[in-house]
DNA sequence: AGGTATGTATCGGGAGTCTATATATAGGTA
DNA sequence: TACCTATATATAGACTCCCGATACATACCT
């Protein structure tokens, strides 16, 4: 298995994967993880110490929303976007993709060309 | 002319942005700063208090070197790629293309369609 | 003489992620 | 029973990095 990105480049980016993941639809933080885990094949893994500051913050700029649910076994605390924070992954999702497009014309002259596995 | 981008998406790619442009060629401080302005139209542009500090750390890394020149005119301090900086700009430009690929997969399913402008 | 651009540098503050720790419950097993 | 693991949320302190403010110095223009 590969390693998980470093801590610094994922950082620019990891509002904007948390809000994607709950685009898919209600869900709760250790299911975020779990989604953001599996997803990205583990190269994606915040720590719970940066997922649950990370969750109060998005819904303290009420761009989620949550409830608790207790009723079945488990307490937990399921998240879903407001429509505030589906307007913000759009405008979020759009900025990041000129940055990617700002970064692959800076790399392109630098980058070496290696063989794609079969 | 469009904003910059926010200083939390650029966090985790400045980096790889300053070896990028230092893999052109020899430069100094303050024609890093203009050569990425530039070559970003304006949407990347590090301030002095954040572009000195990174490149006195990535001399302290040894992915650059220094040397003063202050013949000709101005006293400046310029920067050159070291062969460890030169493997750290591959390796990074990797990592950010895998990190590129596993986002454009998540928002692949969560972003609008907009018009391209004419 | 004064203002602007060039050029490098440090300091304090703020934001965000980490590790470690705390708490609690469900389920499996010795 | 007792223990262990996975599930589930949360906080505290340490750390890194970027920013604005500030400092200093020189070249050029008006």
């Amino acid at each position: 298995m590969t390693e998980t990105f470093r801590t610094e480049l994922m950082r620019g980016s990891l509002d904007l994967m948390i809000l994607s993941v709950l685009a898919e639809g209600e869900k709760y933080g250790y299911l975020i993880q779990q989604s953001l885990r599996e997803s990205s094949n583990g190269r994606a893994d915040p720590k719970a110490g940066t997922l649950y500051p990370l969750l109060q913050r998005l819904e303290t700029d009420k761009l989620i929303r949550s409830r608790w649910e207790s009723e079945t076994g488990r307490r937990r605390k399921w998240y879903n976007l407001t429509a505030k924070g589906k307007k913000k992954l759009q405008s979020q999702a759009q900025e990041w993709f000129e940055l990617s497009a700002c970064l692959n014309k800076l790399l392109e002259p630098v980058v070496q060309i290696s063989p794609e596995p079969a």
